[in-house]
DNA sequence: CTGTTTGAGTACCTTATAGTATCGATACGG
DNA sequence: CCGTATCGATACTATAAGGTACTCAAACAG
């Protein structure tokens, strides 16, 4: 039996595929949603709208499927110490503001007015980027003893939402400065706050 | 000498200035940018395009004016206590929240693709929620003697922040909780943790 | 070779929207 | 009163964009 049924005819190209996401990609981040066309995308592309509409329904669904595309978790770092996992998150992160982040957040901002963007935005970004920190740094509790006084997802929340704003309110690109400034000046602090508030209690 | 150079025919009805920014504050709210038509604010305040483009020359003018007109510097809170006056810095944004900083949110989403939205946003926005925290916390590193070491523009970026990306990308509104979370789980573990080292540094 | 599907290109339909123009009515100053 | 400017209403222009339909060429199966 096979399982990928032969249609007859010709097979549709991968590659095509592909190139529309990414050409997809590129317009959400020159252009944001709203102003992204189906027109632009195909003539970038050298495609015609009839081969994105034999793929993809509707625009929403174009823009969906290039926004999940764009998204893959990056790796939780592990090196022992805090610090330089705090950045390694910061600058995984830092990676993708280039380009994937953008995307994300171009489809974020539209999503707002769109119900249909808005479910996958939310499943396509809240994860990845929330559990990058939250996993570092309620690891760092566990081992570190900082234990029940630290409100972890508040903190894991702190660089995404720094991020983001400056991505999509201001259009400045996460640099390094902003990952230490923010490792240094918040996070941290924060972390070495609550453990001194922590060992306080004893006295 | 007359000012005010009387102009000959019908004065134009101030009223209707404030129904039309009011109007388009709202639609703001409900549709973004790029949703708001100039015919659904017309027809909203029950007034006619032509008396709109009397008074702005474009859509993205009168965006402008609405956004301004929205947005008043709330006073800076002086309670002798820190930890009330940075909870109160999260209230006045909390205020605004259920409708200001919506209309503000949905300007600064558009304003990463339209120029001439972006520099009304920087320059209505920036000011007044910035400063808010960094006079506070300023203040309080003059007062408590808790100096060089915090780093106060980054701080002050945080509750900003996070509110911005929870109604932005998330759609959530700001609560007291969180204005409550934000201040314990991380400004003020952050002052403390500084105060902390800088006392560690007399050992 | 025949039938089927994909592909680029293109013309087209429908709807939406920024902005303009016109009209009769109204409110004001002189 | 008369000139002038505002007001609501409506029609209109121009343009843009999502989506569909059609043509002809190419790729694949049998």
């Amino acid at each position: 039996m096979e399982t990928t049924a032969r249609r007859p005819g010709r097979p549709s190209d991968p590659r095509i595929d592909e190139q529309l996401l990414r050409g997809t990609q590129d317009l959400l981040v020159e252009q944001g949603y709203e102003r992204l066309t189906m027109d632009a995308v195909a003539q970038r592309c050298g495609a015609s709208k009839a081969t994105i509409y034999r793929r993809w329904p509707s625009k929403a669904a174009l823009v969906v499927a290039a926004a999940a595309a764009a998204l893959q978790a990056p790796d939780v770092p592990d090196t022992g110490d805090l610090r330089t996992d705090l950045l390694e998150c910061g600058r995984a992160y830092l990676q993708r503001e280039g380009r994937d982040s953008q995307i994300l957040a171009a489809v974020m901002s539209a999503s707002r007015y769109d119900p249909a963007l808005r479910d996958a935005a939310q499943h396509a970004l809240g994860a990845p980027f929330g559990n990058l920190f939250e996993q570092v740094l309620s690891r760092a509790v566990d081992r570190e003893g900082v234990s029940a006084v630290v409100d972890v997802p508040t903190l894991a929340q702190v660089f995404p939402a720094i991020a983001y704003q400056q991505v999509a309110a201001q259009g400045r690109l996460i640099t390094e400065q902003d990952v230490v400034r923010v490792v240094d000046g918040v996070l941290l602090p924060a972390l070495a706050a609550q453990a001194t508030f922590a060992a306080g209690a004893r006295r």
